[in-house]
DNA sequence: GCGACAG
DNA sequence: ATCTTGTCGC
């Protein structure tokens, strides 16, 4: 993917957070994404006795969500993990990973917030600002706000609020299984994003985009970072 | 000042 | 995120 803007990364945590408030300008709650043809999850991976960061971004056709293209990067980070600055950590190694992949996805799903952020920045919506494309976040945990317990079936939902707003939805995908923290990361609008994790997580808490990036990040940090890109046409291992 | 705190 | 074996529940 091309990427559209850069920036500096390599930022004290003031700064990188004064940015942030810079860059939340930019990002656009609303949609204009039509039929999804092709998704992507984009996660990273790490050990902590290693600042190499191995980040990772799988392609997926729809509806089938079989997996037709993976890319990795591992580069080294001395940013370190500071709660509301994941993206100073891990974007360097997505951005190369983003650079290095063929695919064009029509949204792409991150690990970790969109707009449910302290500065309303998270992961999702920083790397939706700099590709200038639709992206989703899909935490495992909260970072901001709260959210009551959603009914016990696949599908229930209730929002995230902070200071009376909804930034956000705690989603269902399993039956009976903690829920996923959806809010937009850029470009697209709230339900729609609801909507998309829904129809991408299929027996299991995590939709597949985010499940598959997840499972190969594994794979690259465990085997040192070797492979950098991977096409699959009609498989998908 | 104290506790919370994506991955 | 990672470190780790078995174990309780659907």
């Amino acid at each position: 993917m091309e990427i559209r803007e850069i920036h500096p990364f390599d930022l004290t945590p003031n700064e990188a957070a004064r940015l942030q408030e810079e860059l939340r300008t930019r990002v656009r709650t609303s949609g204009e994404i039509g039929e999804v043809s092709l998704v992507a999850g984009a996660d990273a991976s790490y050990t902590k006795s290693s600042d190499e960061i191995h980040a990772v971004v799988v392609a997926l056709r729809c509806p089938d969500l079989t997996v037709v293209e993976r890319v990795s990067a591992s580069i080294r980070t001395l940013f370190p993990y500071i709660p509301g600055l994941l993206t100073f950590r891990e974007g360097p190694a997505l951005i190369e990973a983003f650079r290095r992949m063929r695919s064009e996805p029509d949204v792409i799903f991150f690990d970790g917030q969109g707009i449910a952020h302290p500065r309303g920045l998270g992961i999702a919506s920083h790397m939706g600002v700099l590709l200038d494309r639709p992206t989703i976040g899909v935490a495992k945990s909260l970072l901001v706000g709260t959210a009551a317990e959603p009914e016990a079936g696949r599908g229930s939902t209730s929002p995230i609020l902070r200071d009376g707003e909804t930034i956000g939805m705690a989603v269902r995908t399993k039956e009976s299984i903690k829920p996923v923290y959806v809010s937009v990361g850029h470009r697209v609008e709230l339900s729609r994003a609801v909507d998309l994790v829904l129809e991408t997580a299929r027996g299991y808490r995590l939709p597949e985009p985010t499940r598959q990036a997840h499972l190969y990040a594994n794979t690259v940090r465990k085997e040192g970072g070797g492979v950098s890109r991977q096409t699959t046409l009609s498989h998908g291992r």
